[in-house]
DNA sequence: CAGATGCATAATGTATACAGTTGTGGGAGC
DNA sequence: GCTCCCACAACTGTATACATTATGCATCTG
């Protein structure tokens, strides 16, 4: 038996630090940017334009634009412009249609380990969310809830694949209005599910689930409708 | 109303040879190599080496690197050396899983779709499996009856995932034994699906689907404990 | 001899320089 | 006026050079 090492705490901070390269930076910007809306489909991402506005060179713009391209955020070809990609209203509506499979799936496992401490956190974040008013942040928090919800499964590529799916069709709920009304059913909806998962009932689990995600699809894909023919 | 461009059979070609920079050339040839086990887990990637062996400077390869390391073939981490990705027996099993989950989905739909020319196209490839001989080949083409079979559900998110996931286990297949005897087996699974297909029945195809999953995520699984322990 | 310390080496990360490709605008030719 | 072509500008792709960080080894210390 010994003393905690005084060292200890030096070791998480430098942890927490990480220094990351900047090619590493470069690319968590232009992904948070891209996630947002800030950068919107075919905004052409030109090297030189994005080394200066980093004050860097080329060569890690370069680097961030190619993992970005491995994660779909950006298409690119040969000798041309990167430029933020397109998700099409039909890959939006199949990656709604993925995430209720997976998340229905999931459901299960989260009924067998979910704790009464997650189950708390869980309403606390529906509460959380009523209080929010700025359309981003709501965004930011519908995501977070469904990850909270999904990582009680303990199956981490389900909920790496999950996740993955959410954030790369999350700008497009911009789209689907800013209206508190539908983000309120939304949060009903969220209690909803946490009350069938505290209650232990599958069946009403995966209906309430579907259902929720078929509706924000559904709220999605008509948005765009709208946009496309006003 | 004019004649056939005569360029326009160059352009194709020009099409088909789309000229690849040096960097996709490296990331491509590194991915094809982890996939069919050249290239071990834990394998250092040294970029000098790399650059060497390729005859080229170390930019490209940095950029290959980088893809894969998004694409989730390569582990990299600052300054420090990049290897080749392990994926845990846990996460295999994972993979397996949501295969199962993706392609019972899906076949659902590719018996609404299916016409009677892919039908005889899967029959033809369950035949040609049987001629091979070597395992490598064996995988990759079992690998391409299952991309055959799921192309009909005109899904191509969830294609893509099924596929991905696939290809990034395709390695530890190798170590569920060079058997012919287990290969045939999956050979007359192949089959008894194919032959559901036809007939149009889901619940069989759905039930014949998942054990065929399950059955090849067992063998792995054993294979890769008997590895451990031996 | 175990463990720490400092230095040399090698590897990674970034900047700069150069090469090759694409796109664009203006002028020649019709 | 229109098209075609070519030169030039802008940009991407690659190589080389430099900076920073890690790692292995020899040395020193207790």
């Amino acid at each position: 038996m010994q003393t905690a090492n005084p060292l200890e705490s030096l070791k998480i901070e430098r942890g927490l630090l990480e220094r990351q390269t900047t090619a590493g930076y470069v690319a968590d910007s232009l992904r948070a940017a891209i996630q947002s809306g800030r950068l919107s489909d075919g905004t052409e991402l030109n090297q030189v334009a994005l080394a200066e506005h980093f004050g860097i060179s080329r060569v890690p713009v370069r680097e961030a634009l190619r993992a970005l391209e491995a994660e779909g955020w950006v298409t690119a070809m040969p000798h041309r412009r990167a430029v933020v990609a397109a998700v099409s209203p039909e890959r939006i509506a199949e990656s709604f249609e993925i995430r209720a499979l997976l998340e229905t799936h999931l459901i299960e496992k989260v009924i067998e380990r979910i704790t009464a401490e997650q189950i708390q956190r869980l309403k606390a974040a529906c509460n959380r969310m009523d209080e929010l008013t700025d359309h981003a942040e709501w965004v930011a928090a519908n995501a977070e809830f469904h990850h909270e919800l999904l990582s009680s499964a303990s199956s981490p590529l389900a909920l790496e694949l999950a996740t993955q799916l959410s954030s790369q069709v999350e700008r497009y709920l911009r789209l689907s209005g800013e209206s508190v009304i539908r983000e309120n059913e939304a949060g009903g909806e969220h209690r909803a599910i946490v009350a069938a998962v505290a209650a232990r009932d599958v069946k009403a689990a995966r209906r309430l689930i579907h259902t929720h995600i078929d509706n924000t699809r559904q709220r999605v894909v008509d948005a765009i409708g709208e946009e496309e023919n006003p």
